[in-house]
DNA sequence: TGAAAATAGTTGCATAGCTAACTATATGTC
DNA sequence: GACATATAGTTAGCTATGCAACTATTTTCA
């Protein structure tokens, strides 16, 4: 096979693997240095939830890009840890809104700074453009595929 | 809370999810849409191996950023699949080779098309320059973290 | 209004991921 | 040569992911 044939496989294995399984892993390192029990996943959800509380499960579908399974067992685990809390929705009752408890209120505090120095060590020595260059991309990708 | 302070999270969000997520889903449908059994995860052993065949485990861990013991599986179940073969390293005795099944060679031309173009069809739009900046950029993030 | 289609969520099953603890072999040093 | 250390790989236990099939509601429309 030649070279060229190689490419794209290169090119996927760069944005699958690499940078986005560093990066978790050392987020994932950092809470746990700092005594906080919880995984990147379980954290990415609080994250929209601190953004907009009480969205419904297939909102965090669409906003975490995970499936519907994927989903009701994250929020399984959360809710064991008394993270959150489903709220079946008074209007359609097919629904349940996933609502903060005030312990993921205040893991908030706790977290936001691991995650934002653990993002600028990531990023030293990449300048703002180059970063708006790789959020367009990946946003296009993802467009492509959806 | 401002909304500065979500920037990073947010960068984590897109460079850890969306991308990647889409891109795998779409290879792993087209994979089992053209009949053939295989996750990409396995894909992406394979696509080291055709490169260089015979790798020990530790070298695909390497170049796969996954650990020991995801390997470990993957290996079994490759195996199991008849699509690798352990063989004891003949001057190091701790030391697993991993090499290639005919069917494994043979599998590398059904799959290198599917992968160009879903890799194609991720890309479209988006130019070779764009393209190189994401490369350099997610290389760079890897190299701070590790 | 009542049957079909759509939507929200759950469950079962298989694969894969990480950590920690383990075995076995090899290396380095006194 | 012997003991400490490093390295390769495996196992166990937990979390997470994806797909398919399922239940329970709501919406659509003939």
């Amino acid at each position: 096979m030649s070279n060229n044939q190689f490419k794209r496989g290169e090119l996927y294995s760069v944005i699958n693997g690499m940078a986005s399984t560093a990066v978790a892993r050392r987020l994932q390192k950092n809470f746990r240095q700092a005594g906080l029990d919880i995984t990147i996943e379980q954290w990415s959800i609080l994250y929209h939830l601190w953004k907009e509380d009480c969205l419904n499960q297939q909102e965090l579908c669409n906003r975490t890009f995970r499936d519907k399974p994927s989903i009701t067992r994250l929020i399984d685990n959360l809710e064991k840890q008394k993270l959150v809390k489903r709220m079946p929705s008074k209007t359609d009752r097919r629904i349940n809104l996933v609502c903060l408890t005030d312990a993921a209120r205040e893991l908030q505090h706790q977290t936001i700074d691991i995650a934002n120095d653990t993002m600028n060590e990531a990023l030293q020595g990449i300048d703002r453009e180059e970063i708006e260059v790789v959020k367009q991309v990946l946003q296009r990708v993802y467009d492509n595929l959806t």
